[in-house]
RNA sequence: AUCCUUUGAGAUCA
């Protein structure tokens, strides 16, 4: 059994799922029945291309041959609804496991939280925690990182900052990836005050900060109009004897543009270049973004086209920056153009660029047209957001057509869009 | 045999 169930798992693991299924198959002719471990493997098998409906079956197919599922059974069947965006799923068979007298461990709570905070669904991810925090299943050191990670993630500093306290009082040794949730969570709240004394401690404490701390503090910095303070830190970076990273340079790149030192910038996006750090999507976007913001379209359309000769896929949001810009330099059709050249290389529109081609339609006066729009993103199962019924609404408002305007909001209250 | 967590880019507003 135990050769059979290792080359199971093998074939499992490199993809070859239908090879190790016949396996099972033999094994049960062979009249050596499959153990709990065989079945487990192979529903990871499953669970990991997506394939639940099987991974199900393989589950009621192991109790028929009186093999109960375990832990490890219920965790990798949750992982694999999990992965699949199904959370939902995934809960109901904790409280099924549950029900069935097989109690769910830290790693089950670990696989959900982490799935509804992916999934941006906070309050079901704050739920999950509870009864974590409320079972007697000894949270890990990897659990209390996704839950203060999650609390930071919806600016609730100060839970993060309890939960760490307890994570010390239960005998858990915060780790780098605990400074570095706090840090991220404290320079998106605006603390950089507090950033910096969690980088003082984490020192104190024997862990050394590593580039995705300085990171973190660079991009704090560069949010907080801190710019300058955000480029001294190279030196600091540099001191401490770590390399930039692609994602320093670009946080970087992104604090020259912000302050429009564009030469500065455009130089640092080629030093990246010649440091053997090649610059990708996001380090382009980031450089098309601060033309534009300089009112140097043209450069940016410069940077589009050597994006593409370098062989980067431009991304979503690459594309809505150049929309915008086009659409607000009066040139809506060109926007509009883009946006269908975008769709047609597959990049599927969301709700911010459905908004920009609205937004500049509206302020060149063609309503018509962004209610046209509007109604195309609402067919192809695009959810209008507060900011797309805000430029709706004030063009009504703005040209008169109060009770239009009104009708809109009467919209907004049917989707659950709650103006702001 | 099961979770693998932390850092960079986009839209409205007087």
């Amino acid at each position: 059994v135990i050769t059979y169930t290792i080359v199971i798992d093998a074939l499992c693991k490199s993809g070859r799922i239908s090879d190790a299924y016949h396996i099972l198959e033999d094994m049960l002719k062979a009249g050596c029945p499959p153990n709990l471990v065989t079945y487990n493997s192979l529903i990871n098998g499953f669970c990991k291309l997506g394939n639940m409906s099987d991974a199900m079956e393989l589950l009621k197919q192991m109790t028929e041959n009186s093999c109960s599922p375990d832990i490890f059974t219920y965790n990798t069947l949750i992982d694999g609804y999990c992965k699949l965006e199904k959370a939902w799923e995934g809960y109901k068979l904790m409280k099924e496991m549950s029900d069935l007298g097989c109690e769910p461990n830290f790693i089950t709570y670990n696989t959900l939280m982490d799935a509804f905070v992916k999934a941006k669904k906070f309050s079901e991810a704050f739920n999950v925690a509870l009864e974590m925090l409320d079972s007697d299943c000894g949270p890990s050191r990897f659990s209390f990182n996704l839950m203060i990670d999650m609390f930071c993630k919806v600016g609730q500093l100060e839970i993060g900052y309890e939960l760490f306290q307890l994570m010390t009082d239960r005998g858990c040794v915060p780790d780098i990836y605990t400074y570095n949730i706090m840090i991220s969570g404290a320079c998106k709240a605006n603390r950089t005050d507090h950033a910096m004394q969690l980088l003082e401690r984490m020192c104190e404490a024997g862990c050394p900060p590593d580039i995705i701390t300085y990171n973190a503090i660079i991009s704090g910095l560069c949010k907080g109009c801190q710019a300058h303070e955000a480029l001294e830190l190279y030196e600091v970076i540099r001191s401490a004897g770590l390399c930039l990273d692609i994602v320093t340079y670009s946080t970087l790149i992104d604090a020259l543009c912000k302050i429009r030192r564009m030469d500065d910038a455009e130089r640092l996006l080629r030093e990246m270049e010649s440091n053997g750090c090649p610059p990708d999507v996001v380090a382009y976007t980031i450089v098309i973004h601060g033309y534009c913001k300089a009112n140097q379209l043209d450069k940016s359309l410069e940077f589009f086209s050597e994006l593409l000769e370098k062989g980067c896929v431009p991304s979503l949001i690459t594309y809505s920056i150049i929309i915008d810009k086009l659409c607000k330099s009066g040139r809506v059709s060109e926007g509009c153009m883009f946006l269908k050249t975008m769709m047609e290389n597959g990049v599927v529109p969301d709700a911010i660029v459905y908004t920009t081609v609205i937004d500049g339609l509206c302020k060149s006066d063609s309503y018509k047209e962004a209610y046209e729009v509007y109604k195309l993103m609402k067919e192809t199962g695009c959810a209008p957001n507060v900011v797309t019924y805000n430029v709706l609404v004030d063009k009504l408002c703005k040209t008169g057509r109060l009770d239009e305007a009104i009708q809109m909001l009467e919209v907004m209250e049917e989707e659950e869009c709650f103006p702001d």
